[in-house]
RNA sequence: GCUCCGUUCGUCUAGUGGUUAGGACGCUGGCCUCUCACGCCGGUAACAGGGGUUCGAAUCCCCUACGGAGCGCCA
């Protein structure tokens, strides 16, 4: 169903810096980019950053960096609510004038004992509007500004994922719209932006329902027509309890770190809340074409780390090699290695695409095509190269001294040909092969890992292993 | 305490009055196999509870329980 074909959709992403972007943050974001998308329409970036005193510019800069990781490009933005403190007074002088707000010099301790005094009587804690018709200013006292709310009636919020929520105004109190600094609230600066900047749907987190009908109050007093909300579900840590550093609570840069692709983060998060039928993978052009905010549910919903690296796994086996190949080179340098001599990285990407859920995994696990080791898996060596790896090493090394057409498949036949000649197994000439040239028990399939690994390297490492093996003794 | 919101396998979800309640992750049995994986085949497991409405409720209504959010000169 489309909502208003004739206004053009603008939806918004509104975070404030007073934390690190995280996972909750960014598929709000996600949610709100694809409705734009969804309907052709704009999106747009705004940096509440009001709280002065909390806000960071590093948060800030997670938030930039993050979007442009994942690819939701912003339209319009970053705009930042402290760049527009001259239109929240301009738009607070007309309320005042309208009668629609008030000054108020109730001091912090008089609030807080009013609210004891409500709660000890099983009260909600609210304003009791005793400015509100307060004729003298209280000397030497700066005021704040209160909006005058309505006390009659009820203020419907026709939200898209919860549906028609009604709420009574008795239930709600003047909140404050200018603190006695003259720096606006949450609840009041987004209003004016929200209006300012013509955005049409408002999607955020379900925290803020509650506050809602206020603002639908305040842009009554505007005579501005409020936008469509959709309060979006929580997300919930993996035991269900309120999202911690623990889990998703970290950075969304951290995600990068730790080897996660973007579509893969991006499929997981859309699909927290919203899906399509039994559909479980999702392009970002799939995503703009199937998404609708009135699709998501109503309920929060676990964070669950396995499902994201079986889907950043998914991803890593279908991404372009390229794509790999610069996310490999990207975790190689951050581990500190050089990879600039050695097998292209390219062609390192696919032999462990289907072997690898992370991209920091999957270079961990390429190092030694990169770096000689120091020691051998100590389980690996003592089962593999003993005594009696001995021979099939040796005639490894000559056969393969031997070869001239350094590639996987004569490779393979090297090693086929050591097996049969000695009547083992493959595995007793492979696994010996693998820890000799790797340091470990695994690797891609052995012919591929020789080949990458390249003849100078190998015969290097397999005189070593020889030697190691040799020297075994007869323990078993 | 008051107001608002939510509740299908462990987790993400499909489902809009009639289904053996489906899929996915995870876990698990097997196949494949030079290791690890990939892949393929199979298994495990859910409608929070109680009342209605109805010939018939996961689906509609009410209550209860549990969980969450808000009640700031935070956002």
């Amino acid at each position: 169903m489309s909502d208003t074909p004739t206004r053009t959709v603008r939806t918004r992403f509104a975070p404030s810096p007073t934390g690190y972007l995280h996972i909750g943050g960014v598929r709000t974001a996600l949610f709100s980019w694809l409705q734009a998308r969804r309907h052709g329409g704009e999106f747009v970036l705004r940096i509440e950053d009001t709280d002065r005193a909390r806000s960071t510019e590093e948060a800030i800069q997670v938030i930039l960096d993050g979007m442009e990781w994942l690819g939701l490009r912003a339209d319009e933005g970053p705009l930042y609510q402290t760049d527009r403190f001259d239109r929240y007074n301009e738009i607070a002088a007309q309320l005042l004038a309208s009668g629609h707000a008030y000054h108020c010099y109730c001091t912090k301790e008089e609030l807080d004992e009013m609210r004891a005094a409500q709660m000890a009587r099983g009260e909600k804690p609210r304003y009791d509007g005793r400015c509100r018709d307060r004729k003298e200013p209280k000397p030497g006292v700066p005021p704040v500004l209160r909006f005058r709310n309505p006390d009659q009636g009820q203020v419907v919020v026709d939200d898209k994922v919860r549906g028609r929520v009604v709420f009574d105004n008795k239930e709600l109190d003047d909140l404050v719209l200018l603190r006695s600094d003259g720096v606006p609230t949450y609840n009041y600066s987004v209003v004016v932006d929200d209006m300012d900047m013509g955005i049409t749907h408002v999607v955020r987190g379900d925290d803020h329902l509650n506050n809602t009908p206020r603002q639908i109050n305040v842009y009554h007093a505007l005579g501005a027509e409020p936008p469509v909300f959709a309060h979006v579900p929580m997300i919930l840590g993996p035991d269900g309890a309120k999202l911690s550093k623990r889990h998703g609570a970290v950075s969304v840069l951290q995600y990068r770190q730790e080897g996660y692709l973007p579509e893969a983060l991006l499929n997981y998060l859309v699909r927290l809340g919203w899906s399509h039928g039994d559909q479980e993978i999702f392009s970002v052009d799939e995503m703009i074409e199937l998404f609708d905010i009135g699709d998501v549910n109503k309920s929060a919903s676990s964070f669950n780390p396995e499902k994201l690296l079986w889907l950043n796994q998914h991803y890593i086996k279908e991404a372009p090699p390229a794509r790999l190949a610069a996310e490999l080179q990207w975790q190689l340098e951050r581990l500190g290695v050089e990879c600039s001599r050695g097998p292209a990285l390219e062609a390192v990407a696919e032999a462990f695409r289907e072997r690898a859920k992370t991209m920091h995994e999957m270079a961990q696990a390429a190092i030694f095509f990169y770096q000689d080791f120091e020691t051998y898996h100590e389980k690996a060596a003592r089962q593999h190269l003993g005594a009696a790896a001995a021979e099939p090493l040796k005639q490894l090394m000559a056969g393969l001294e031997a070869l001239e057409d350094w590639q996987a498949g004569p490779i393979h036949d090297i090693v086929q040909g050591v097996a049969e000649g000695l009547g083992l197994k493959m595995g007793k000439v492979a696994q010996p092969l693998r820890v000799a040239v790797s340091g470990g028990p695994v690797s891609p399939p052995i012919d591929v890992t020789v080949a990458l690994l390249g003849k100078d390297k190998t015969l290097a490492r397999l005189r070593h292993a020889v030697v190691v093996a040799a020297s075994a003794g007869d323990c078993p």
